[in-house]
DNA sequence: TACAGCGTGCCGTGTCACGGCACAAGTCTT
DNA sequence: AAGACTTGTGCCGTGACACGGCACGCTGTA
């Protein structure tokens, strides 16, 4: 157990670190050198860590998580139905798309598409949006049942920046206006300089399964295109969730 | 060791089976139930699988692995800079376009942009690729070191359609011929319905890193769109070898 | 030359992984 | 309707192996 759960740690470690040496890893992970070697070589046995080339104390993550990492989006479906019509969305906007699902109460980013323009918002896959104060989460939020925003709520709303929403009485609201609107938005709520709008897919059980939004660096964000936008993700959004129905349906 | 060996392998089922439950997964794994049965509650305090909605008592991969499976790929610097290049080659191509690296004497999938036609090739992201049968395989061997070559021909070459290459001979002379020509082509090699045209990236250090592929159905492959399809995967390859250069000069 | 950093190997102690077994709950036969 | 299965889960004695301190060889630096 411990065992595993350290090695399962040093794998995210090195994969955040790479290349990365047994003493280095030892101190960010605040754990013994022996220890590490040892998760070290048997992440390495297991076939999921090759040494950099090169130099052959360093170490780095092979493809091997890459195979897992991908069916963790799980139903193949969704990602592969999903990114044609982001395509179509980043043609129509030039604006850098992005696919998230909800998971286990988190907002995990899927699969991004990006702008062709020089100023662009860049965040890795895989990273764990706030359902609060991002528009993909606001989108998902307002598509869950009230138990699950209550239960989110309950956590506490973290502050970001000067915008973003902290009162649950705040959300709430927000939340209905979405609804109201079809579309979520966020204004530098999470990061100062990152606008996006977002709308929900919702799955045939009825529930959100992910949300498609367009980021834009707040400077090129307007009023304009803000409804423009929203107007184009829930299009998005709704072809999306009716290609999933027809795909799980025949 | 074996404990964590045991945890990742049942990652690895768990996420080629998912949804799955602890008796499948024990007989696939040919492991105790309780063995298995302890290697998920492990990987799910690690947060790296989680129960299916719904049904409890079937597990999926997280999105954990998303994250470490995408710093495999070195992501910051090589799939973001290969995708608009090969955004651009989908456009001008209309087809599949994959981009794979040599990992460990392996050719590994890791990127891939669709073809708006109806008829597909559809690999999975992670997918090894038989480096002597695949067009992106020749383009990185004929890039390679003959020592490389020879290591790869000293382990065999599988036979997979009627046209593989199976004879070392034939092998080195198609290398030649590819280092010749400047792109790599695969007639159904691997796959009988699938051709395709690939070109090395070459890194700083003049090893190959990647390669670029475009894939066809060998019903839609003619001689002139090879030739087509080569002068483009050509220019896309040395493209992306420029940016890397320039990105990690500067 | 002394030193600090590195990666690696050794080893005694004590923990925890192993896997057989049993049981409750649910599902498919007959 | 009642048995025959299967499935998920918990218990437990034994013994393997993970733990982590320590020491070694090596390289680059003051």
């Amino acid at each position: 157990m411990q065992n595993v759960l350290n090695a399962l740690r040093a794998l995210e470690e090195v994969a955040a670190r790479q290349p990365i040496g047994v003493a280095d890893l030892a101190r960010a992970m605040e754990l013994p050198k022996s220890s590490v070697q040892r998760a070290l070589v048997t992440l390495h046995t297991a076939g999921w860590i090759r040494q950099a080339a090169g130099t052959p104390t360093r170490w780095m993550v092979t493809a091997k998580a890459l195979h897992v990492g991908r069916s963790a989006t799980g139903e193949l479906s969704l990602r592969d139905i999903a990114v044609p019509v982001m395509e179509e969305l980043r043609r129509q906007t030039d604006e850098t798309v992005h696919l998230a699902v909800p998971e286990g109460g988190r907002i995990v980013l899927i699969e991004r598409l990006e702008t062709s323009q020089p100023v662009r918002i860049i965040l890795p896959l895989g990273q764990n949006l706030p359902a609060h104060a991002s528009a993909n989460g606001k989108a998902i939020l307002a598509a869950s049942t009230t138990e699950t925003v209550e239960n989110y709520v309950a956590e506490g709303l973290s502050r970001f920046t000067g915008t973003s929403i902290t009162d649950p009485g705040d959300l709430r609201a927000e939340l209905a206006e979405i609804r109201a609107r079809g579309y979520a938005t966020n204004s530098g709520e999470w990061r100062d300089d990152v606008s996006a709008v977002a709308a929900a897919v919702i799955g045939e059980a009825g529930t959100p399964v992910a949300s498609i939004s367009v980021n834009v660096p707040t400077s090129r964000m307007t009023d304009a295109s803000r409804a423009a936008f929203g107007a184009a993700v829930c299009e998005a959004a709704q072809r999306v969730g009716k290609l999933l129905g027809s795909a799980s349906g025949g």
